[in-house]
DNA sequence: ATCCTATATTTGTACATACAAATGTTGTTT
DNA sequence: AAACAACATTTGTATGTACAAATATAGGAT
């Protein structure tokens, strides 16, 4: 639905402020669909993105940092979000041996395994949502919101 | 930022993803930046938003149903978030009597004060992200992001 | 009028997140 | 080497949010 009809929004918004809200809205909107989605697995978006973070490593241990840097939704406390993965057993947590600073995290078979289970739902509810978009217009979406944090 | 490059996604993922991807992580850091634009009026974007919706109710009482409807970030608890703007004394809210129900939830002078004051601040904030957008290309993110969710 | 269902909001409780201070480690300066 | 600043993570605490159950009111159906 549009927008400004959505919300009931006053009819003379100015385009630019209509194109913020949406962002907003339409963000908020995809985030409650893919945890509806993850709802069943007892998993969060954000614990799932990690998870995701984690595979892309390949095997490659990642520090808080790399992980943080790589979120969708930047947070203060990952340390806590990676406790909640280490007692479901998904992720395994240690000293780094080469900086004893950072540490080692890691994702175990049983986390691999839960997120490709996971993934093929949550691709599901993705292909769903961007059928009506054709390649030019997904396009187009990429280029107008880089644009625009720039 | 490419979206690709900010997050150190892998190069071959489709398009598809990187929009929602992209979708996802540009409002999260839309509101961050208007979350710290409000910082020093220790408001945060919800309550922000709320104000707002009742300045548009221009007198006339919301009902929380109303407020929830229109609000950018659904939420699940929606009374504890007009509690804080009571403390605050920017709403005032009483049963509604036609419909005992509801509760009649209206701004006061004093929120009606804070927000506009606020609101020039916001304002500021996303004229600032917006500029290197032209009205046309607003109107074209606009229209994809309102058939994403359609 | 009584009973039943739907609506609107509130409350209890568990969990999630933000922020700042604390801890432990490393690199740099003197 | 000692002192200090910078870095990486953790912990304490306050606040925010989600979910389900509870409360209260309204609008039918019998």
């Amino acid at each position: 639905m549009i927008i400004g009809k959505q919300l009931k929004i006053s009819k003379q918004i100015p385009e630019y402020k209509k194109a913020l809200l949406n962002v907003l809205y339409t963000g908020n909107w995809l985030n409650d669909e893919v945890a509806s989605a993850l709802k069943p697995f007892d998993i969060s978006p954000q614990q799932f993105n990690v998870l995701r973070i984690l595979r892309g490593m390949k095997g490659e241990p990642a520090s808080l940092q790399v992980i943080q840097d790589r979120m969708i939704s930047k947070m203060s406390n990952t340390t806590r979000l990676v406790d909640k993965l280490l007692t479901k057993d998904f992720v395994t947590r240690k000293q780094c041996e080469s900086n004893r600073r950072k540490v080692d995290i890691c994702i175990t078979k049983s986390g691999l395994d839960a997120i490709d289970e996971i993934s093929k739902v949550v691709d599901r509810v993705e292909t769903n949502i961007t059928e009506n978009l054709q390649e030019n217009e997904l396009l187009t979406l990429n280029k107008l919101l880089n644009k625009l944090r720039e």
